[in-house]
DNA sequence: ATTCTAACA
DNA sequence: TGTTAGGA
């Protein structure tokens, strides 16, 4: 298929595509006029690489962790070495961190909505 | 129509 | 990341 049916098919834009080819994440086979090229393959891996990136780890950290990962949405080191290890056990840090971000702000909006609204009305107020 | 590269009001 | 120019 042509980027713009991973395009389509994944999500993300072309652009997004081509930029993370750029950044070494996917490499794209080239159709004889030039045109990048992807197999089923690629749907998946794309999506696997947006999650990780939604996840907070920065691409150059996913180039060297995906390699380690294919078929469903696990990674699996068989050759993790001290290094990547270090490195997985920071990414997990700051995941951990940005969670309990997330839930202070999640809970501090809950609880404004719930002072808002009465208990009943579901609309906010103009 | 679709995609490509390069570049930035 | 979007968008756009200029080309195939």
């Amino acid at each position: 298929m042509r980027i713009g049916e991973l395009s389509e098919r994944t999500g993300t834009s072309r652009r997004l595509l081509r930029y993370y080819e750029e950044q070494g994440l996917i490499v794209a086979d080239r159709l004889p006029n030039g045109y990048r090229d992807y197999d089923e393959r690629y749907v998946d891996r794309v999506r696997q690489i947006r999650g990780l990136l939604d996840a907070g780890l920065p691409t150059r950290i996913i180039k060297q962790v995906l390699p380690c990962l294919d078929k469903p949405r696990t990674i699996y080191f068989s050759d993790a070495t001290p290094e990547i290890l270090a490195t997985l056990e920071h990414e997990r840090d700051g995941m951990t961190e940005r969670i309990q971000f997330l839930t202070r702000n999640r809970d501090a909006i809950a609880d404004y909505l719930d002072a808002v609204r009465g208990g009943d009305r579901r609309d906010v107020p103009a």
